[in-house]
DNA sequence: GTCTATATGCAGATAGAC
DNA sequence: GTCTATCTGCATATAGAC
């Protein structure tokens, strides 16, 4: 193996490690199974890495950033049709996310094992309560951007629907796993997005 | 330790498990913690129970069926007063959720990680898509049982309210356990609750 | 910086005495 | 039926040569 500086050695090992547990989930990500995926040695690991905790913890701030970045794109590209209105916005930014979601379940499972190991450990905590601010301001954008590109505005704070918007997604992402049921999930996106436009949004004629 | 019926034992650990599991974490629930907390011997476990699998597949449908017992025992109390409308009684009965989430948070976010783990395993995957359906026929049982009682209808097949309910009980529930915000919580179901019975109800003048 | 080899501990499951 | 003792394997983490 080559001589790597340690943040190139860290990011070989966290994309690593998403493959890993991707495929087959939190619990089989051990160190070991790792650095196989990665072609490097077990001690290479805890050359650049304190502990495994300590792996997990950068891979959750790293996919969060690059859902952001994501999320942001998807709605940049919904809202070019001059005729929309908010909730056809929304609704392409739903159908966006599970679209990603179908092709590929295991990365979203996986934020969610991680999430829910996070949250029982103590070190690990405020990692999982940053994710979700994160996932609260990208959603207050998301509303934001929706209602700016349609001329349409909302009442009141953005933090009561930015924090429905964030629920429904955790919850379809659940119970699309459970059952894989794709139009049944669309369905419940697509009325929560219209219930969700009716309530909060003021469109203009 | 005294000689017990087979039923009796499993009963037993199935018990110890959840008060384990729902403390420190599926993953710390252990066979041998298991046990420990039954006081039991390791062998015990694997006369009654042949893998730790069956004990989770077990674990879940017990856990399951205690859920939906109470949950329509909440809702048959929230329907008493006869000037309630159907919002009245459903957010009752989000009230009532919220209330035995804060009370023993640890279980229900077992019953996620069970979930995920159990979508992971072929074995268990069977066992969660039955947990699933039956929340789904809970949810619908409950809103059938809030339109009775107030005298209103549902449009259409409950299937779609149902599930939107489900979708955002399970996405309550994570978002409540990363940053414990009761109040914001409830704010997000109540605003739901009122959306669902906009969209879906009749209700009589 | 990178490796092999190892320390240490706990996991699930079983053998076999009583 | 119930127990202690054990098999077998893999986990995280580290020591120390190169």
């Amino acid at each position: 193996m080559p001589r790597l500086a340690a943040g190139d050695r860290r990011e070989a090992l966290v994309e690593a490690a998403l493959r890993v547990m991707g495929r087959d989930g939190l619990a089989a990500g051990t160190t070991r199974a790792v650095v196989a995926e990665a072609g490097m040695s077990l001690a290479s690991f805890h050359y650049v890495f304190a502990s495994r905790d300590e792996l997990l913890a950068e891979l959750v701030r790293r996919v969060v950033g690059r859902e952001l970045a994501t999320a942001t794109a998807a709605l940049d590209a919904a809202a070019i049709d001059p005729a929309a209105g908010p909730a056809d916005c929304l609704r392409a930014a739903a159908r966006g996310y599970l679209g990603h979601l179908e092709a590929d379940p295991g990365a979203e499972q996986l934020m969610l094992e991680l999430t829910l190991h996070a949250v029982r450990e103590p070190d690990l905590r405020p990692v999982a309560r940053e994710q979700y601010r994160a996932y609260a301001a990208a959603a207050a954008a998301l509303l934001e951007r929706a209602a700016a590109r349609t001329g349409a505005r909302w009442r009141g704070p953005l933090a009561e629907p930015a924090r429905v918007l964030v629920t429904l997604v955790d919850g379809a992402t659940t119970t699309w796993l459970v059952d894989r049921d794709t139009a049944a999930t669309r369905a419940t996106l697509d009325a929560a997005v219209d219930l969700l436009v009716a309530r909060y949004a003021v469109v203009p004629a």
